[in-house]
DNA sequence: TTCGAAGAGGAAAGCGCTGTCAATATCCCG
DNA sequence: CGGGATATTGACAGCGCTTTCCTCTTCGAA
C-alpha cells in the first residue's frame, strides 16, 4: 500500500507552489501555459486525485447530501434512491444514505441516523417518509437545505413533495365501485402511519360518496409488507366476510393479498378484483398485471434531488405538484353478474 | 441558519483547552472529573457534534467505505446494499454508494464512479458485480481493503464472495429434468456477462449429463431484466419451438417469462414449468410462487461488510463458502404425460 | 523536607487543501 | 525609456480536529 500523493507532492514535482497546483485543479485563476503543463504532467505521472475531504474542510461544504429513509432494501425506497442518484448525477454532489430499518421501533434511533448524517456535515438532507417528528424536521430545515419526499410537513410545504394519498385512494375505490363492486375490502397500512390514514380516508370517502355502507369487518390493518397482505386476506377469509374486490394500501400488500387469494383457489380478477397503490415496477409483471395508483417514486427522487440542488444554490425549490394517476391493468374487472 | 459550533467554541465555553475537549470526546486520556463535567455541559448546551470531516482529515481515515454497483434500484443490489448497511451498523463506518446505471454502456464510466469514491478517501471498497476489469480491481486491492461480491477475480480469491453459478444452474436444470422435462428452454442473461455464461454452462452440462440433446433454438439471450424475459418468451413462441419448461438466468427474467406465457394463455405450472435464479424476495409472492436457485443477497452483503471490517482491522477477511440451494416452490411440476 | 514519578492539561504542529495578500514580472502608452 | 496597469505566482493563514511534547502540579517515599 504505497502512499497516495498529495497536492504538495505535485507542487514539488512540478517546481511550483501549492497555490498554483490548486489553481490549475480548480481553474480558479489564470496560470501560465508552461506551468500548467508542468503541473498537469506531474498529476498524470502520479495519477493524483485531490482529497475531497480536505477540500471539504476548507471550503466548508462536503459536497454530499444526506438521504434518510427507513429501508433502502424496500423496492419503493430503492426506486426513489435510484432517482436521487440520477438527479444528482451531473452535479458534483454525492448522496449518502442512512436507513433506520433495524431499529425502526425506536423513533429515537431515527434521530440517531439523522445525526450520523449531520456529523458528516452533509450539505443538505433529503428525507424519504420517515417517522421523525415534524418539529425536528423543521429544526433541521432551519439549519440546512431540506427536502421531504412522500410526506408533508406543516410549515415546510414548499420543500415537500408528496402525492395526494386521499385522492389516490378515492380514485382507486371509485374505480372499483364503477366496476360494480359494492363489497370492497381495504387492506390498510401500518396503523398510525399518515399514508395509511390518508388512503383509508380516500377509501371511506369514495364509499360514502357512492352511498355505499362502510363495513368495519372489511377493513383490516397490515404493515405495508407483502406478508401482511397475505395475513390480512387470510383473516378476511376466515371471518367469512363476503367481498368481490380488495383495495390494498400499497402494492406490496396487494402482492401478498393476491397470493392469499390464489392459495385459497380464488382467481384474480375473475373471482376477486385487486387494486394496489404505488405502481411499483414489478406491478406490471404480476399475474395478472396489477391495477394500481401510481406514485412515481423514481421521478419523485429525481425531482427531489433537483430541488435540493436548487436549494443549495439559494434558489426556490420549485417542487411541482405530482398528479395522481390510476394505472389500469388487468387485476380488476367488472363484477360478474352471477356473483 | 446559525453557525454550528466547533470544538474551539466548546473549549472556550468550558474554559479549557481544545486538547481537553478532544480528550473527553475520545476518552483517549484521563481528564479530571470537574473539567470533564464542564466540557460535557458545554457540549450539551450547544448540542455540539464533532465534525467528522475534520477528524477524518487528521486521522487519515474517513470512516466510510465505498460500495460500487451497477444499479441500486435493482432488487438484487438493493437487497445486498441493505445487507451491507446491516453489517456495518454497529461499526463506526458508513457505506457510500455509487451506481453506474446511467452510463453502464461505457466501462470507462464505471472507472469514473470508482474514482468518485476514491477521491472521497473511502477506507475500503466493496464491489458488487460490476464490469470493471479484473486488473483494475487488483490495482485497487493493492491500495486499500477490497471485497468483491457476486463475482470472482483471479488473484483476489480470498476477498471474493460468490456463489457457484454453474452448480446452481446445473441443479435447477437437473431438477426440471427429474420432473420429466426434456424440452427445456433457457433464457440466458446478458451475453458476455460472466454470470450469464456460467449459468448457461450449468444448464448445458445438466442436459449433457442426462443425455439430452441441446437445442440451440431453445436458448435465447436477454439482459437480466423483466422486459427481456417477456421478449425472450415471445420469441420462443414465435419460433414455434416446443418446450415444457423454462429456466431463466435470473428471477427478473423469470417474471417476464411468466407474464409472456400468461399472456399467451399458458398456465404455470400446468402447461409450462418455470425456474428462476436468485430467489429475490418477491419470488415467494409471484403467482405461482417461483421455484428458484437461491443467491442470498442480503446475507452476502452482510457477510461482505463484516469481511471488510476485518480487513480494516488487518485480519483475514475469512469469507465463507456460500452453499447453493434450490428453493422449491410451485412454479415447476411433473411433466404431464399428455403433453 | 526533598526528590522523583505520575497525573493533568495547555501549546503547537500539522492533516491536505483553498484563498487572500503581497510581491514580482510583464506590458502598454506617452 | 519611465510610469502605472495588469497578469502570475508564492507565502501564509487557516478549515476543525487530533496528537505529540512539555510544563506544572500533586503526592508518596526516602
Amino acid at each position: 500500500m504505497n502512499k497516495v500523493s498529495t497536492l504538495e507532492d505535485i507542487a514539488r514535482e512540478a517546481g511550483v507552489s501549492a497555490s498554483t497546483v490548486s489553481r490549475v485543479l480548480n481553474g480558479s485563476k489564470r496560470v501560465a501555459d508552461a506551468k500548467r503543463a508542468l503541473v498537469l504532467a506531474a498529476i498524470a505521472r502520479h495519477d493524483y486525485r485531490p482529497n475531497l475531504v480536505a477540500r471539504g474542510l476548507v471550503r466548508g461544504r462536503s459536497m454530499t447530501i444526506g438521504v434518510l429513509m427507513q429501508d433502502i432494501g424496500s423496492p419503493f425506497f430503492a426506486s426513489m434512491v435510484s432517482g436521487i442518484e440520477r438527479g444528482l448525477d451531473h452535479a458534483a454532489y454525492r448522496p449518502m444514505f442512512a436507513s433506520t430499518h433495524w431499529r425502526s421501533e425506536h423513533q429515537e434511533d431515527e434521530a440517531r441516523s439523522l445525526h450520523l448524517l449531520l456529523e458528516r456535515r452533509v450539505d443538505g438532507v433529503i428525507v424519504l417518509a420517515s417517522s421523525i417528528p415534524d418539529a425536528e424536521l423543521r429544526a433541521v430545515a432551519a439549519q440546512l437545505p431540506l427536502v421531504v419526499v412522500a410526506r408533508s410537513v406543516p410549515g415546510l410545504e414548499t420543500q415537500c413533495l408528496a402525492i395526494d394519498n386521499v385522492e389516490g385512494a378515492y380514485r382507486a375505490t371509485r374505480y372499483l365501485i364503477g366496476l360494480g363492486h359494492t363489497r370492497i375490502a381495504h387492506l390498510a397500512g401500518t396503523p398510525g402511519h399518515p399514508d395509511a390514514a390518508d388512503r383509508l380516508t380516500g377509501y371511506r370517502r369514495a364509499l360514502a360518496d357512492a352511498g355505499l355502507p362502510e363495513n368495519p369487518n372489511l377493513i383490516v390493518a397490515g404493515d405495508f409488507l407483502e406478508s401482511s397482505g397475505l395475513r390480512c386476506v387470510e383473516q378476511l377469509l376466515a371471518n367469512g366476510e363476503q367481498f368481490s374486490a380488495v383495495f390494498a394500501a400499497n402494492d406490496q400488500m396487494a402482492y401478498g393479498a393476491m397470493l392469499g387469494l390464489y392459495n385459497h383457489g380464488y382467481r384474480i380478477p375473475a373471482d376477486v378484483s385487486v387494486v394496489g397503490f404505488d405502481d411499483q415496477f414489478l406491478s406490471a409483471y404480476t399475474l395478472p398485471p396489477l391495477t394500481t395508483v401510481r406514485q412515481p417514486s423514481f421521478e419523485m427522487g429525481e425531482v427531489a434531488a433537483q430541488a435540493m440542488l436548487r436549494l443549495l444554490n439559494n434558489e426556490a425549490p420549485a417542487l411541482p405538484q405530482i398528479p395522481v394517476d390510476l394505472i389500469i391493468r388487468k387485476s380488476a374487472v367488472l363484477l360478474r353478474q352471477s356473483a
